[in-house]
DNA sequence: CCCTAAACGAGACGGTACGTCCAGTCTTCAC
DNA sequence: GTGAAGACTGGACGTACCGTCTCGTTTAGGG
């Protein structure tokens, strides 16, 4: 994984001019490194903007002028932790493949996302302006992991490379739903661990499955 | 689909004598119906409680006797949607599973589930008991098309019997896991329509990878 | 005094034929006593209706079958109280007035009254049939200690009788609410203790000026 | 009198720092006023404390930030008006009483303190920091006037000076709490109207009656 | 000895107000 | 102009009582 690492504080590019006293920039990084501790302890509906700002040391004024609300500032917040995700080369599909199902569903187990990641699809729903923000710091930071493993695939020659662009798209479309929905509704909805075996039944399903989506 | 066609007041059942005004049976399922059509009209996060009473014609009070909260409201009201769900007879596995797929993806669609599930699935990462409401609304209603799908298949003889049946649970739980997973990801998170061809790209790599894993 | 000892359950004459159960005759004596205790205990404003039922053994629809309220209740209840108040022959009219002043101060002293008589005095400015409720359960029973005290004076001389009736009863009432204003205001208001000698000391200022008001 | 006209915002003095936004200044004087208004409508068991807030143009959380409810914000509401009392000179006690009488009197026909007086005197019986209140807010103030009316008696010559200032303060006490416990009980127990004859039968009564206690 | 009719207990009902909490905005002073 | 502090409006929360109602269950007297 290219480990983008995008830096902590995109949250706002205010400078309208460069009169009076510049942003803290400690700031940003307070008050989403408090939005997860409180995430931790309290769970997403028990946290409020007000306890975070006392957290982070900031006013709440400070944390309105950068994150419109509760949603925006936990989707930022919790996005920092799916930069870890990355897609190590162990040499074969099928061993990449277990790897990531196993470090996402190690991400989703930590409190922070597991309470708040379903949250803020939930309320996504009924906001387009979140559900960008969602797809820009999360989802896409996953998709292309799905692609980068095809890559590295595709040039191990475990899968052909295809010929039609939108099929090739329709299939990534296609294997990130599965892994990503498989982990997300084993760890959440079933509320069973993943583990090992788990993975490894899933990718022997899915690499299967696939072989056949590709003739 | 056996079509249990649960009542719909399990809300709560006090009854320790029969002593008292017996509770109004109407107002069970007022409140749910209510609950489903402010969920349409608001969202999730902006139903309340008083709002939804108002609606069913009912006291806050009569409401907060048979629900402890918004969240097991919400469940009960929207787990009688899961009982629509079938799975008619079509003949072959996979006309059967695409036949799902779609119909699961279109419950999903609603307005009032869409915006409601992942909502209760997040409070509940928190909640033991509401966890549980939840399985058995919801998830054990849809778990037990799984295994009926499988029945019919083996009936047909289109897979095999399973010698384990440790293995055999191991199994459905998986297939379960995938398809309800894959189906809301694709609708909830990727927020793109489940049609006819993702369902039968789906199933076909659903099914290939399945016959892998009973080999 | 002539120690009226009304019954303590002139609740309501319901009887409209002979037909049915009887009201239970206990009902209404536990209902009062419950309601003095609750008084005692939690005070007026802390007091309520399902409490006192409760604590009388009784249901809320019974009491409500003989009250039309919590204020109504209350006033009865504190009534049976002011039947002690005597008028105990001493030999004196500044002997007789300091008794009743002690007397009626020990009264208002006790819990039940002190919580109770202004708050339904002070739902009484808006409520007329409350009013009359007070005057004839209370007020009347005071007022004739005024009017058998001044009986006695007269008749050891101490007291011119006096020609005018008009003028007897204005009298009267002026004392009246001289007496009782002074001792309810010092006890509730100014929350000092009547003593002996504040007792002496408004006897001695009374008797002047009644001297007076007779010439 | 000296109308000492007591600001009408000593509702709470949080001023811990110089910091945040100072409270609304206006804020304290219209819910003031808005409770009169709603006494006057309502009486005061109707009254709530919602209801203040939004006729005072106000949110339910800024009067609570100010006072600890209903009773407190009561006394206070009304404490303004007894600033009104005053004692002018009219040459000799016995016109000053009968007009002090008089004017309490018209004071406690107002619609607001009638209902409102003996109410938060009731509840005063079980507070001790009400009752606090009451005295400093409205009971001190008209004790005052029997102080001044005193001085202004000897002044004239009605009165002696007293030489024991212990008696001297008792005796201001017992004259405090007959006047106004007269000037009550006949307003709001005995609902009669104190009229210039009752005043005068009153004045001649206390005068007469004071003058033996000064012997 | 049952029948009728009211009173009984229990507790659910529609309401109203409570006092608290949080969201998001605004106002002040200090830097 | 930013930042901390905190007051502001607005609105939902969940609880507590109110006074009414609807049950099934006594408990009389009159037939």
């Amino acid at each position: 994984m290219v480990a983008v690492m995008h830096s902590e504080h995109p949250s706002a590019i205010p400078q309208n001019g460069r009169l009076g006293r510049p942003r803290s920039v400690e700031a940003d990084g307070a008050i989403l490194r408090a939005t997860r501790e409180a995430l931790v302890e309290l769970g997403w509906s028990k946290v409020t903007v007000g306890d975070v700002a006392t957290r982070a040391g900031v006013a709440k004024t400070t944390l309105y002028r950068r994150w419109a609300g509760k949603n925006e500032l936990v989707v930022d917040a919790v996005a920092v932790l799916f930069d870890e995700l990355e897609l190590p080369d162990l040499g074969s599909l099928a061993a990449d493949v277990e790897s990531v199902v196993l470090r996402f569903a190690a991400l989703l187990d930590r409190p922070e996302t597991r309470t708040a990641l379903m949250a803020v699809v939930a309320e996504a729903t009924r906001d387009e302006a979140l559900r960008r923000r969602i797809r820009t710091a999360i989802v896409d930071r996953q998709k292309c992991l799905v692609l980068e493993g095809r890559a590295r695939a595709q040039a191990r020659g475990e899968l052909p490379y295809e010929d039609d662009p939108a099929a090739a798209a329709r299939n990534a479309d296609l294997i990130f739903d599965v892994i990503a929905g498989a982990v997300v509704h084993r760890t959440l909805v079933s509320a069973e661990p993943v583990d090992a075996g788990w993975a490894r039944g899933f990718t022997v399903l899915l690499l299967s499955g696939l072989a056949s989506l590709q003739r």
